[in-house]
DNA sequence: CGAACCTTTGAGCGTCCTCAACCTGCGTGG
DNA sequence: CCACGCAGGTTGAGGACGCTCAAAGGTTCG
């Protein structure tokens, strides 16, 4: 084992195990650490030649504006995810990423990424995977807009972020600390917020889950994953497959 | 310029230059031609080690199924796109993927991908531009879900078929051929086949566009594109970013 | 200690759903 | 050659889920 392992390199394992090579080309990228206030926009819409980071402390999000002001979140980020990797590989970005505590980063640039496909393949082959794994949770996410209703979406989301939260050791089964709004909630599920509450209430009274004072408690885990058809599959984290 | 390029080729080159050994590692791709009727399902969700495909004709889908029966359609795929490629990444598929007519597909296998990523870095890149852009898209039909009224979301969708098919040449200011049904559409845009209808003829009546015996008509492509609020960012198809 | 932000609840309304019926075109088989 | 079945499209009526508007408490932070 070599020393402390980032959240990045922690999720990377759960798919290949990397050489000393591939780790070394790893800890590269964890020069220029940089840290934003809450509700900083680190990356937005349009811009060219954005940065990518990869979050090692506190909580982000992605999102769109539409022009009539509304906004749609496409995903909340936690330590180990990437933000922005999408906006490098484009020549403008194309969704803007705000921070939602105060975070801590690491700047990935465009050649930073580039130069390890040429001198670390498997490596390549991992950010491929987390970057598959990230559009798989978006998918889910659009299943989720799609095709159930505001109870079953709340609920589905709720599992989701614990599911992800215990995988880097900040949740288990009895819930994980949240830091979101209602609006936050609304923005991500496609719903108004004053409806969010309406179901935060309904899941609470059904003695499900509890949204209260930044802490999501699962009352009825098996009884919420039922309402949401919840199933981690997904999120694809049995243990490496690449080896 | 090399022998008649595969539609993959030529939406990779809209992205990087590729180097002759490049495009000699993309044609070893091309082994392993089979076709599919109208209706197959080519990958379904939960199989395990299933394989990828890269499309060469027709249309194609991919979906997921919940369990009350009702299914949200991701997107659809055109020739040049990859049929489930995050399925060979993952341990089990996280989706299914069915033919919409009869399809034209090469079979990809994981180690085709995984060698050509230790021979071919710029390949590797290329690989992942193109995995980022179908998540731009999905992202897009997020959006549209989670924010936009039907007969925007109709009108979004279709002047994004337009818009995919015309980089392949097959199709133009002026429309398109579409294989699809109202239950597709209904599918995809989280809508009931009934509203589809409805929207779809009130579209018609306001002289934006028309759907009928599988040809989609543009009557007035700027007012559709003003009603959507649509904007081809997204599809980052401006020519080579890498060189 | 005030102001901004967040949560909570009520009332009325609109989009989109469900159920139901009927029509069209097309391929199949008697 | 017509009868039939079936998939897809079209239209109507009624209802539900989630929205908007509005207003009042609570909480946090500068």
């Amino acid at each position: 084992m070599p020393t402390l392992q980032s959240p990045l390199t922690r999720k990377l394992l759960a798919f290949v195990v990397l050489s000393e090579t591939d780790l070394a080309t790893l800890t590269r990228f964890d020069r220029r650490r940089r840290s934003f206030m809450s509700g900083h926009e680190m990356i937005h819409e349009g811009q060219a030649k954005a940065s990518a980071f990869i979050l090692s402390e506190g909580w982000a999000c992605s999102y769109k504006l539409l022009p009539d002001g509304e906004r749609q979140i496409v995903d909340f980020q936690i330590p180990g995810d990437f933000l922005g990797l999408r906006s490098i590989l484009f020549r403008t970005a194309d969704h803007s990423v705000e921070a939602v505590t105060r975070i801590e980063a690491t700047e990935v640039l465009a050649t930073d990424i580039l130069d390890a496909f040429a001198q670390a393949p498997r490596l390549a082959a991992a950010v491929l995977w987390a970057a598959s794994r990230d559009e798989a949770m978006v998918v889910e996410h659009l299943v989720n807009l799609g095709r159930r209703s505001a109870e079953e979406r709340m609920a589905h989301f709720l599992l989701e972020m614990g599911a992800r939260l215990a995988l880097v050791g900040l949740g288990d089964r009895t819930g994980f600390d949240c830091p979101l709004t209602q609006y936050h909630l609304a923005d991500a599920l496609g719903l108004s917020a004053v409806h969010v509450n309406r179901v935060l209430r309904q899941l609470r009274e059904e003695g499900l889950v509890t949204f209260r004072n930044g802490r999501v408690v699962f009352d009825d885990f098996k009884g919420l994953t039922a309402v949401a058809s919840f199933d981690t599959a997904y999120l694809d984290q049995e243990g490496p497959l690449l080896r």
